[in-house]
DNA sequence: TTTGGCACTCGTTATGGGAGAGTGCCAGAG
DNA sequence: CTCTGGCACTCTCCCATAACGAGTGCCAAA
């Protein structure tokens, strides 16, 4: 047990100290700190102070005359006790609220707008893990021949979601042909979600095996080949050159360039994303505890979104270590609500 | 007229300079170049030269005691040499070919895709400018009923392109009117080029002003919403991220910041991807060539594709002033035209 | 238990030579 | 007239050294 626990002057040195340091991004003293906080305490008391929470691994010195920076102990204790208190409210919450709600429209451009708002209020970088495909309710296909052997299939969900592919055949299908098998799988499946669909589509392709209508089974093909795909997990990440702006980093070129490489990568990022998903609600990854390799000094504060009974996707905001959660916190938990509610409102 | 047209030796100097700054981003001294490269001449004599060569502003030299770098004139000079030559093959040209012809699918991810390969094989970042729908054909609308007042548009051109707009209508349409209404447009303009569809629609919208047909007159006015959408002139940034590899911006943070604003920004991109469009071929911009304020010491290459009658669209690719324009420059001219056949073939 | 004092540690900054690279110019050789 | 070797000069870069300042740890006194 912590000295955190019994000691109310440990605790709010530290909280002190994490504050200044958010802002700084220097090291702090003993004597900057009680110049800034009135603790009614001298120096010599706070460096002892310091010293315990050294000890337990709270703080660390970068060297022996420096002053002291927040560990990713410290981090995790603070965001802890912000997470149980509840009690936060960004002024930017508001503002997320509006520009999320008044926006119809597309889906993948509404989670690229989240994934801006997030990142201008914030002023980190701002990502968006879209919804999961599997999750929308199926709406209509549409075929369309585009040369031989080829096809257009369109897939529209209930929300208004579309999604395009050609896809090739060993058959050419005259373009009636093809709405006769668009036709059938809207009314067979018409309805159900996507997730629903692959299943029952996959017992019927086996169940009708040896099929009396060639047609239908290739329709029945066609609309596996079209649910297979490549599940198609989008991420937005938006607003990534204000990590420039941070001194940690201008340093540290090194860091820069893992960073970029992985907002340019973006399998990387969609691991850890797709992580946060089976943990619902908000979760907050401190420095090492973002694991992604090569990447260091960066927090990642996600929050899922979804319609009640499943989770759809993540939003969140990537920035250093010393980021204002007391800021991020709410604002992400207010843009994963309002986007449940926006998606909500489109009946997804 | 410069000394460059009278004497071989100005002109021999001065791309042997290009050539070694290119290759070490340091400053040229005329003891270095003797050694690399054999004239038979001692460094005393190509002091001389390169004072003349610096005197009419083809380099330039940071300070007294160092060598002396290319300026953009010197650069330009030389590549419109290359470009007069046309004798250049680079070694990746192959594999851009092969990347690109390979691939069947549609037309964003081949930009995409595009846009990468440029960047892996010349370690710059890579560019495209997507085709311009509007001269795209037109082969068929189809409209889906979302909700009340709601409509989703899937235009589909010939080649298999998309587009997807949800669209608010003051009145609220069956899924059946707007079949009928979606049958009409796709009979009345179907084959026609977008842009050519665009304006007869306004023409028969004049025309039919006070029409007997109420569903006939919202399909129009529906198709004009359509195609009056923001031009959706998408560009595909690969790469970005090595731009940090390169020695002469890790001093300078101020210009990775401005370019990585730009990268995500996106419309100064567009703003001079299209006025590249206008120069039918390859077009090099030099340094501050490149028009985006802010934006210093880097170079970009770009080439326009398209079907032969009509400039489609624009690839490139975006480096340091001192990048090797000997290889980039096949390799831009090599993507620009494996597009336009991979986009020929497509019958777009 | 708190506090003031003091010695000590270390990073940061300024200072001040070299060393090295490169230049410009001049006078002499070809 | 052209080229070249030589030489003085000018910078930057890289050390080493020293002074400074911020901050610490610890001790003894309040």
């Amino acid at each position: 047990m912590s000295v955190l626990e019994n000691s109310h002057r440990h605790r709010s040195v530290m909280l002190a100290v994490i504050h200044l340091y958010v802002e700084t991004a220097e090291p702090v003293g003993s004597r900057t700190l009680v110049k800034h906080y009135d603790f009614d305490l001298s120096p010599a008391t706070v460096r002892n102070v310091m010293a315990d929470l050294e000890d337990e691994g709270y703080l660390i010195a970068p060297h022996t005359s420096a002053g002291r920076i927040p560990t990713g102990m410290a981090y995790r204790y603070y965001v802890d006790e912000i997470l149980k208190a509840r009690a936060l409210q960004a002024e930017g919450s508001q503002q997320v609220r509006e520009e999320l709600l008044s926006y119809q429209g597309s889906v993948d451009e509404l989670a690229r707008r989240t994934s801006r708002v997030l990142s201008n209020l914030s002023s980190y970088a701002g990502v968006v893990l879209a919804p999961n495909r599997l999750h929308s309710t199926f709406k209509k296909v549409n075929f369309i021949r585009i040369k031989l052997g080829v096809v257009l299939v369109i897939l529209v969900s209930r929300s208004g979601i579309t999604e395009n592919r050609l896809i090739k055949m060993d058959q050419d299908f005259s373009q009636e042909a093809l709405e006769n098998m668009s036709g059938y799988l809207n009314d067979r499946y018409g309805g159900l979600p996507l997730a629903q669909m692959r299943k029952r589509l996959a017992d019927d392709m086996r169940r009708d095996k040896e099929n009396y209508d060639l047609l239908m089974n290739a329709a029945l093909e066609l609309g596996k080949k079209m649910l297979d795909s490549e599940s198609n997990t989008d991420v937005y990440v938006e607003g990534s050159s204000k990590i420039l702006d941070f001194p940690e980093f201008t340093g540290n070129i090194e860091y820069m360039r893992q960073l970029f490489k992985t907002f340019e990568e973006k399998s990387n990022l969609v691991a850890i994303l797709d992580e946060t998903m089976d943990a619902e609600g908000l979760t907050v990854y401190i420095g090492s505890e973002v694991g992604i390799s090569g990447v260091k000094g960066v927090s990642l504060v996600t929050s899922t979104y979804g319609n009640g009974d499943v989770t759809l996707g993540t939003v969140g905001i990537i920035g250093p270590t010393r980021m204002n959660y007391s800021e991020v916190i709410p604002l992400v938990r207010t843009a994963a609500s309002t986007l449940s509610e926006n998606l909500a409102k489109e009946g997804l």
